[in-house]
RNA sequence: GCCCAGAUAGCUCAGUCGGUAGAGCAGUAGACUGAAAAUCUACGUGUCGCUGGUUCGAUUCCGGCUCUGGGCA
């Protein structure tokens, strides 16, 4: 029978902790880490993005950090592509494969059979569609994806136009429905041994982590990496520049807010955030859920965290 | 000490010509298959400062008290 490879995933809302924990995590299970995060993925990108500085890695193999520049386009089908190629090389040298981070969707691209094979973006159908929104409001783009494909027009609110134009993009491109794609909604994958692990603490102080995580980074630079940013040409519509704190600091640039304002939207923005991410992995019980505060120190919290890996 | 204004949701405030109240923000819950830190949905009970009076009925009118601003001494 054929071995099948492990998969270890650490994951939990924004300012948890994650970074500190996975680097002690990888040293006391043998593992390299691969991080599952929208924004560190961008070089030039560090303050705003929290990315772990190269001397904090402690000689620990992080993956799938600054991969690309800000104006490059990067997918969670091309994301799922070079982690499933890492946890198969880390693998087989022998070590894990630490999946550490907090974008569900990337997350869920490992451990659910979700497949991104078939249909590409295409970014002249998504401009068309979009000007016929511009045009003639959400509700002629919903009617018309109520004409190709109604489960998914079911499923899709109004005013989520980007999900419309993607269900109508996959007709255009494929001639196939977006729910008939789909049939393997969520299934769990059984592509690996999976263990699952999410870090949680009470919503307040969750908050307050964050907001003091928003001092900080201003403190360290963060105004300097957004006008670098722009220095260096890179427009502020680009995905990239669209993150959580690069945008707001964007505007206090323009003139358009204060920084003291800034400060606020991106502490809430944050906060936000932080609770979409919770809902994501709310739903997915097979995550081993460790409430950080329970532990007294670093070494508790990291042996619980330890004996709830199933694969060791 | 005197005069004025205010006290209503976590915050800022609106309102009830007397029939127990509602906006914004904050917050909470949810969705999510190639932009995902994105995009989108739903959710408003709080001793209407305390205490007497008038009244069938007071958060609303009247009196007193407490507190908070501001002004005058």
């Amino acid at each position: 029978m054929k071995k099948i490879d492990n998969l270890c995933v650490l994951i939990g809302p924004t300012a948890i902790g994650k970074t500190s924990i996975s680097l002690e995590l990888a040293d006391l299970i043998n593992a390299e880490i691969i991080s599952a995060d929208s924004m560190q993925i961008y070089k030039y990108m560090d303050i705003g993005s929290a990315k772990i500085k190269e001397h904090e890695m402690e000689g620990i193999p992080h993956h799938l950090i600054d991969i690309i520049y800000p104006d490059e386009e990067y997918t969670v089908a091309d994301y799922k592509n070079q982690a499933k190629k890492l946890i198969r090389d880390i693998n087989r040298r022998g070590k894990i494969p630490l999946v550490v981070g907090g974008t569900g969707l990337y997350v869920n691209s490992l451990v659910y059979d979700l497949d991104f094979t078939r249909v590409k973006a295409s970014e002249e159908i998504r401009n068309r569609l979009q000007a016929l929104g511009d045009k003639y409001g959400n509700e002629y783009l919903h009617s018309k994806l109520t004409k190709i494909d109604s489960i998914s027009a079911n499923k899709i609110n109004i005013e989520d136009r980007r999900r419309i134009i993607r269900a109508i993009e996959i007709y255009e491109v494929t001639g196939r429905k977006m729910s008939e794609q789909n049939m393997n909604f969520r299934k769990e994958t059984n592509d690996y041994n999976i263990s699952m692990i999410g870090l949680n603490t009470d919503r307040k102080k969750l908050y307050e982590r964050i907001n003091y995580r928003v001092d900080k980074m201003v403190g360290e630079g963060l105004i300097d990496e957004v006008n670098m940013l722009l220095e260096m040409g890179y427009d502020k519509n680009l995905p990239s520049m669209q993150g959580i704190g690069y945008k707001e600091v964007i505007m206090y640039l323009e003139g358009i807010i204060s920084l003291d304002e800034a400060v606020n939207i991106i502490k809430k923005g944050t906060r936000n955030y932080a609770k979409r991410q919770l809902t994501w992995f709310k739903r997915d019980n097979r995550i081993k859920w460790i409430y950080t505060d329970d532990f007294d120190n670093a070494n508790e919290l990291l042996i619980s965290i330890a004996r709830q890996i199933e694969i060791l």
